[in-house]
DNA sequence: AAATTTATGCAACTTAGTCGCAAAGGATCT
DNA sequence: AGATCCTTTGCGACTAAGTTGCATAAATTT
């Protein structure tokens, strides 16, 4: 029963159930973007795929969470927050975060997502 | 039978059939990344998707073509060229190209998605 | 406490992409 | 040319992440 937890959902007018409560502490204890299966296996309890899908699709809506593909045909959420780029080796599969300065850009950018080859992977 | 399109295969030890032929040829027609869908479309024959996924994959192991995906769970495919970023946006669905400069990255990168509201979407 | 609304779980469905296999197409050798 | 071998293609079955319909459960309202 996280407190930010409470005032995000009271914020954006969504009623905080078990289910909900479970998907966002997760992600708030995520130090990176995570699937479904992935949050999955962080908590505590069982939870239905549906259910999950239909409470990210709210938060999404809301502007709470935000989610990106990756490479391996999976969705990837995490909470929303500055707007930075996360980088996905094609290699070893890994999500990283990273800043990146745009400059002036039309429209409105939500996020950016930069493939190729982590240092590691690339030797 | 385009010249560029043979001398490109022979670069890379890739036999060039008809069906290769046909995919790269839209490939070099077009002027932003299309789906499996698309490509087909805009062929003047059929053709397998089984067919078309395994050239597209022969195509990317050589780096000829490049991929990725949008947020409607399909892939994309372009000829490699410029690293050069796209933008996808989330209402229109759009996918344009643009430069964006990078400074330095560690490791190596292969393409560069933003996601957002295009400037027509976002008023 | 009954009635209405909202959230959850199950199972069936959707669909982009993959895989196995047999037939077709080329290349190579005698 | 004909026989043999290897590669490519097409068909159909399959896979799996995510979606949808519907019935039940849990809140919320009256």
């Amino acid at each position: 029963m996280n407190e930010q937890i409470q005032t995000l959902c009271k914020e954006h007018n969504i009623k905080l159930t078990t289910a909900r409560s479970l998907i966002l502490e997760v992600l708030k204890r995520a130090s990176h973007p995570l699937s479904y299966e992935q949050i999955k296996d962080k908590m505590n309890a069982s939870m239905d795929k549906a259910t999950f899908y239909r409470n990210i699709a709210l938060f999404e809506e809301a502007g709470i969470v935000h989610k990106f593909e990756s490479d391996d045909r999976k969705w990837y959420f995490e909470l929303s927050g500055t707007t930075h780029a996360h980088f996905i080796c094609e290699h070893c599969h890994q999500i990283t975060c990273m800043e990146v300065d745009l400059g002036k850009v039309e429209g409105e950018v939500k996020s950016i997502v930069l493939k190729g080859l982590c240092k590691e992977c690339h030797q």
